[in-house]
RNA sequence: GCGAGAGUGGCGGAAUCGGCAGACGCGCACGUUUGAGGGGCGUGUGGUAAUCCCGUACGGGUUCAAGUCCCGUCUCUCGCACCA
């Protein structure tokens, strides 16, 4: 009796959508469940088999809640802006539109192949209108509340995407989307002061149940940081060179200072400094090192030291020489440093190299070889000196600059403003006009969306300029507020902007009058559970904690965090052990596999295959092997015997199941829910027949792993009701041990012998029982007993001499 | 360099509290069924001739008992990377 499969799912999948049981509802008295994905971005390769994984885990939580009572929202929805699809666009000379819907629609019908319960009346596209409207929305509400704002200055600039890239796009020096070298260049670009939340996104991270590591990859990129601000007089001038340390306990031992190369004070005072010309030459010199030259060579120091240019150390007087390096850097606190090489390797590096002065000021180390970082007696410090820990010197340090005045307590940051730019067309338009008279003037709420207008090039210009610039009917407009002749802003929003705030359109994705309704804001509440892949656990879940919060405190979302979990997926690896690429062509396409041995297999497998969190590659038997698991759950009506109960033989076994599956799937541990369903498959079949109620029960468990067969299964044991909602098994505590166990007897703890024995058994019962065995009699025949003990369930272990 | 995680058969991987190492699956071997097989069913499968003994990266330690705890070393993966 052969399974067919392709009949059964297509069956299902329709009697699933007509009967619409995977449908939220916004008022229902049960209690809610939000489950949420990842939405994927409509590539023209189609899904892969990564998304199914991604997708699988919390596909199993969400029918298991629905068989458990919940009402659960699973939606799906794309991510279609970007610049993949305008590539593609401007290759082929199709429209994006047009490249998107398709690929929106090829991901549809693949998405329901595999037969996921989404609420596929909640799809959301990004660059849908409706969508769109409300991204541009909460943007200007940004704008309002001087959380956007237009700076120049240096930016990461791609000169084959001809695109500028946030520092995120753009790590190692490489661009994010074509992997090409990115320069450096001056412009003028709308950023996002994420920065003001830093510190709610810290204290967020406290309330949430993230995985440690999605913790901690958080905590390391906003990166912050306490210390002191300390300002340096600069010898003949009135400037001070300000600082940033976060060891101002150090200070006595400073004996240099080191510079941005590209620190504006270098300009304002080029006059004064005799060796300007040099100052120059190494500029040109740094522009030119590749990012390999900068990281790997961290050893060598290079810089240049600024004649007539002198610095007074405040806490001493001491006068001190100001040196350029490329080991500065002018994005992070104030692009200069005071420099303790005592205490500091790079520092220390710096000084042998130009031979300048190391003093200790912390005992402990030897600062003849190397740097010393560690705690220690204060000495050569004035009124430090005697101080022996860290914390106490800081604070003495701090009261007393505070106090003279020449510099504060300070916090600073890793993380940067984000730049939100895109000089792109295939982007959400900023909704903002340029006025000669009147500034930044944002578009009108009413006017909302600013459309993105159709056009045949879409081309960026040669130098950066959004393709919206060439567009005059697009550019030229009027002022909203003077009604004069202005000008649109041409850039369009960065690919990160419309995945900010999706989980909150699926709540009411219809809604013409606000991005959401409050009152369903607040039935849904907070995602319940977000999963996702570990490289978007800085980027898209800082950004969207971010929007969030910021729509929480104008009032717009009921709470403060968005997500109050979080898990990540491991990666799919090729069958080659390494991570699938086109160019290497171990790419396994789930549609092959849907074809081959269909959507339960496929599904089955991604879950089975290892650890839910972590990297495993493909095999290809391994997937047979769970073809072979569907098609021996499939035969099972071959040996169904009449009745309502769990026979005897199998009763403790289902109730073990039921309890192992039901905590292993809340746990991530689909692999091991998945063969202990297997385990109990084994054992039915050794029994050698199946009641109805057994069947039942062991469909409804397998349900969410392979909703297909078991709804197909479901209709041949006669019931009426779809598996996909009725009641998720339940098991009783009492009856999932048996009345008899096996136990191991041990002599100095070396397995020995087995037996059985009743489980309910005292201490001493057991240690009689176990002496009575041949075996273990002789084991212990004339010699001296010095320890016997029973592990209940476990083991006897009799120690002898 | 810093931070985090990991190292278990031929392979993917199991193993709440320290308590039978190798669940489950793959592969392999043998048997059986079949006209045939990338099929079905059955048996076996860490090493070794062995019921002994050895065995969870390596070296020590704690314990009646260690994959699990402690100290040291090595290797790999991921993240950050001159962050002052």
């Amino acid at each position: 009796m052969n399974y067919d499969f392709k009949a059964a799912e297509k069956k299902w999948q329709d009697k699933w959508e007509e009967t619409g049981v995977f449908n939220a509802e916004d008022n229902s008295e049960k209690k809610k469940f939000y489950a949420l994905v990842e939405f994927p971005y409509p590539s023209g390769a189609g899904m892969h088999v990564g998304h199914i994984k991604a997708y699988s885990g919390l596909e199993v939580v969400s029918r298991k809640r629905r068989k458990e009572g919940y009402n659960v929202l699973f939606p799906i929805g794309f991510d279609a802006y970007g610049l993949p699809t305008e590539n593609y666009a401007i290759k082929t000379g199709i429209h994006p539109r047009q490249v998107t819907d398709d690929n929106i629609a090829k991901f549809t019908s693949q998405l329901k192949r595999v037969g996921f319960s989404f609420d596929w009346n909640r799809v959301i596209d990004t660059t849908e209108e409706g969508y769109y409207k409300w991204t541009q929305w909460i943007f200007l509400k940004m704008f309002e509340n001087g959380l956007a704002f237009r700076d120049k200055t240096l930016v990461n600039y791609c000169p084959s995407c001809k695109v500028v890239l946030s520092n995120e796009d753009s790590q190692g020096g490489k661009c994010d989307i074509c992997h090409n070298d990115i320069v450096q260049k001056s412009k003028d670009v709308w950023y996002l002061r994420i920065t003001e939340y830093a510190d709610k996104l810290l204290e967020g991270l406290e309330e949430v149940d993230y995985l440690p590591n999605v913790k901690l990859q958080q905590e390391n990129w906003i990166g912050k940081s306490t210390g002191a601000f300390v300002n340096f007089k600069v010898k003949n001038t009135e400037e001070t060179l300000r600082i940033y340390t976060t060891r101002p306990d150090t200070l006595f031992g400073v004996t240099f200072m080191v510079m941005a190369p590209e620190h504006p004070m270098l300009d304002q005072y080029k006059d004064r400094i005799s060796n300007f010309s040099e100052v120059e030459n190494y500029r040109t010199e740094c522009a030119k090192k590749t990012e390999f030259e900068r990281t790997q060579l961290v050893k060598d120091k290079t810089g240049v030291r600024l004649d007539g240019f002198v610095g007074i150390n405040p806490v001493n007087g001491k006068e001190i020489p100001i040196f350029i390096s490329d080991y500065v850097m002018m994005g992070y606190g104030t692009g200069a440093i005071m420099a303790v090489p005592a205490h500091d390797q790079r520092d220390y590096d710096f000084a042998k190299k130009f031979g300048i002065d190391i003093i200790e000021v912390i005992k402990g180390g030897d600062i003849e070889k190397e740097a010393y970082t560690g705690d220690g007696e204060m000495v050569n410090s004035d009124y430090l000196n005697g101080y022996t820990d860290k914390k106490s010197s800081i604070a003495r340090v701090l009261e007393e600059l505070e106090k003279q005045g020449i510099g504060e307590k300070g916090v600073q940051y890793k993380m940067k403003d984000w730049a939100f730019n895109r000089q792109r067309y295939w982007g959400e338009p900023i909704p903002i006009v340029h006025c000669p008279k009147c500034g930044m003037v944002p578009v009108p709420y009413e006017e909302l969306p600013l459309l993105l207008p159709k056009v045949e090039n879409f081309e960026p210009g040669s130098d950066g300029e959004s393709p919206l610039a060439k567009i005059d009917s697009f550019v030229n407009c009027t002022c909203p507020k003077c009604g004069g002749k202005a000008k649109r802003e041409t850039d369009t929003m960065p690919q990160w902007a419309g995945s900010s705030w999706y989980f909150l359109r699926y709540i009411d994705p219809k809604n013409t009058e606000c991005f959401a309704d409050m009152e369903k804001l607040k039935y849904w509440g907070q995602v319940d559970w977000y999963n996702g892949g570990m490289e978007h656990v800085t980027r898209h879940l800082i950004y969207s904690r971010f929007w969030h919060k910021f729509l929480y405190d104008i009032g717009a979302v009921p709470t403060s965090e968005p997500y109050a979990k979080r898990t990540a997926q491991g990666l799919i690896l090729g069958p080659d052990g390494v991570k699938m690429s086109k160019s290497r062509g171990n790419v396994i396409d789930p549609n092959d596999v849907v074809d081959s041995f269909g959507a339960d297999v496929l599904r089955t497998y991604v879950l089975f295959m290892g650890d839910y969190e972590k990297a495993a590659p493909w095999s290809e038997d391994s997937v047979r092997g769970c073809k072979r698991f569907i098609d021996r759950v499939w035969n099972l009506q071959t040996i169904l015997a009449d009745g309502d109960e769990y026979s005897e033989k199998l009763e403790v076994a289902f109730n073990k199941t039921i309890k192992k599956v039901s905590s292993d799937i809340e746990a991530l541990k689909y692999n091991t829910a998945i063969a202990a369903l297997m385990t109990l498959l084994n054992d039915i079949y050794d029994a050698g027949s199946v009641t109805k109620k057994e069947l039942s029960t062991f469909i409804s468990l397998l349900n969410p792993f392979a909703p297909h067969i078991t709804e197909e299964l479901n209709e041949v044991l006669g019931n009426k009701e779809l598996l996909a909602v009725s009641e998720w098994p339940s098991y009783d505590e009492a009856k999932c041990v048996d009345a008899t166990i096996e136990i191991v007897v041990q002599i100095n703890g070396k397995v020995r012998t087995k037996m059985n024995i009743p489980a309910e058994i005292s201490n001493e019962d057991a240690i009689a029982l176990a002496k009575e065995d041949e075996r273990i009699k002789e084991a212990i025949d004339g010699k001296t007993i010095v320890k016997e003990l029973y592990v209940k369930g476990r083991l006897v272990n009799i120690v002898v001499k």
